[in-house]
RNA sequence: CGGGGAGUGGCGCAGCCCGGUUAGCGCGCCGCGUUCGGGACGCGGAGGUCGGAGGUUCAAAUCCUCUCUCCCCGACCA
């Protein structure tokens, strides 16, 4: 996020003349956001509260990365299904930690047309608790597993403070939820999935991650393990959970009686695992990427990644432009995903603003002056380089640029959170940390929740993630000082 | 749920404290014309009953009561 800090290259009101009313990204991230998300026009306010109306730019880039995601899931033998909205109250509270842990974030219908319903429903939180019964009629030997099933849904979660994409009622999301017959299997499936996330995530979306494992207490309710990958958001470097794999161990098999009989001939219960990623991952591409003039989409998910802006003076102009824009059009259309901004109420400086604000990687200016010299002149979004390429190049030029912004958007994201993870081992450390939003800090952990609990309360950092990769010798507990295994990232956490 | 702030054309705000003509301003919007290489300009025009309900008053955006919503901080948050 070194943009949001850069300013000082340029004179501040040089750069103010991008933002005018985007919010001061230094000072004010938070309001940075909200501004970039309402004026990208990736959503809009809705009437119910908590609730956003997601709109087409918005959602152009959520079905690219469903798209990816899908593609990737697939890959490992998973299907995609659907199951119910509703689910039966009884039903959801057969898992005892799993509906603690859901309890009071349930939304219920109670009603229904002009009777009440005997027995609530829940609107879905996530649906193990109405896939594992189902999963339960479908198995009896060994040999119908494992079953490897996916489903593209919206979820709904009463949360107290709603945040466009990071928080909302609800939210679209892929679950995806597969029983097996050992615990192994299992095991191997949750890492594997959380595998398939590390790669999206950090390919598609440009966002390195941290995975690892999550602590007993932040691991989802019910489950017996929990896998994670993390990011780095920019403006105050906290934290997000970007996707999360469980190993549910046979809890849910058990209270949902997916039972099967084995090569053996024993009667065992079914290994779960299930595994989620939100669109509030698009939150992270606005706060990983952003900077002060507002959207830097990567390539691979934008849903334009190259704007053409015609420009002309006179009628004559405008006709020889129009030809060389349409030209430019066929040469790229094959090769990317391309727009014509073809607005005559706007002039070409506006248009540029709004393309950049909106993210878009490539854009290339076609006026008088390129139409003489066959050529474009392209401007790249992520380092505002401007340069003429020649319109028999493009068709190679344009996919290698667009290679180069995404690589370029990774490392930048990359250098961020290398920069702001430090290793530490003093609380008092930490504390300084988390007070100046620092970032993430890296420390050793007795693995007590005591020492979890204390600090949570006492700084308002948890810890995010048991990174898989550990340094392999022992250390002290920067808490209690007593001697420690593993290292844990803490961090403040969206 | 606790603390703070705010609701006035689509957006941002002024007016409110010290009630009183047709509720202003900027941006945006519509029409016409000139423009168009980093958020153009002129002229003409449309659009609000002031979050909602009740009350005080000759008279309420303005005062009082209740209520709803949003934002920020906190608590909570697979």
């Amino acid at each position: 996020m070194t943009g949001f800090l850069e300013v000082g290259g340029k004179s501040m009101s040089d750069e103010r003349k991008y933002v005018e009313e985007l919010g001061d990204v230094e000072d004010d991230f938070d309001r940075w956001y909200v501004e970039v998300v309402r004026r990208a026009e990736l959503a809009d306010e809705s009437p119910v509260r908590g609730t956003r109306v997601i709109r087409p730019y918005g959602f152009a880039l959520w079905e690219n990365m469903q798209g990816e995601l899908d593609r990737r899931i697939k890959a490992t033998g998973v299907q995609n299904a659907y199951f119910p909205l509703f689910i039966p109250k009884s039903m959801l509270e057969r898992e005892a930690e799993h509906v603690e842990g859901f309890a009071p974030e349930v939304a219920w219908v109670t009603r229904g047309g002009n009777k009440d319903l005997d027995e609530p429903w829940a609107v879905r939180p996530t649906s193990e608790a109405i896939i594992c019964p189902t999963y339960a009629r479908w198995v009896q030997s060994y040999r119908d597993l494992p079953i490897l099933i996916n489903q593209w849904c919206s979820v709904v979660r009463w949360e107290e403070r709603p945040r466009a994409f990071l928080r909302s009622l609800e939210f679209l999301w892929q679950e995806g939820h597969t029983a097996h017959a050992t615990l192994e299997e299992a095991e191997e499936r949750a890492r594997l999935m959380l595998e398939v996330y590390r790669d999206f995530v950090e390919r598609e979306l440009a966002i390195p991650l941290i995975p690892g494992q999550k602590t007993e207490s932040e691991k989802f309710a019910g489950a017996l393990r929990t896998y994670t990958i993390e990011a780095m958001m920019g403006g105050k470097k906290w934290a997000l959970q970007s996707g999360t794999s469980h190993n549910l161990g046979d809890h849910f098999g058990r209270v949902f009686g997916i039972e099967f009989l084995d090569r053996d001939g024993e009667r065992r219960y079914a290994f779960n695992t299930s595994w989620g990623l939100s669109f509030r991952t698009i939150g992270a591409v606005i706060m990983v990427h952003g900077d002060e003039r507002g959207l830097k989409l990567p390539p691979r998910v934008a849903p334009i990644q190259v704007v053409i802006v015609p420009i002309w003076r006179k009628d004559e102009e405008r006709e020889a432009v129009e030809a060389a824009v349409q030209r430019v059009r066929d040469v790229l259309q094959p090769v990317a995903r391309v727009f014509v901004d073809r607005r005559d109420d706007k002039t070409p400086g506006w248009k540029f603003n709004e393309w950049e604000l909106k993210g878009v990687p490539v854009r290339l200016e076609i006026g008088p002056r390129d139409v003489a010299q066959d050529q474009v002149t392209l401007v790249r979004r992520d380092t505002h380089e401007k340069r003429p390429v020649s319109v028999t190049e493009l068709a190679g030029v344009v996919p290698a640029i667009l290679d180069e912004i995404q690589a370029n958007l990774f490392a930048a994201a990359k250098q961020m959170l290398d920069e702001n993870t430090v290793e530490i081992d003093s609380y008092a450390q930490l504390k300084e940390r988390v007070e100046a939003n620092a970032g993430f800090s890296r420390a050793y952990w007795c693995g007590s929740e005591t020492c979890e609990t204390q600090v949570k309360a006492e700084t308002k950092a948890t810890i995010r993630c048991i990174p898989f990769e550990q340094p392999g010798t022992p250390g002290r507990c920067i808490v209690c000082g007593r001697e420690a295994e593993q290292q844990v990232i803490w961090a403040r956490a969206y």
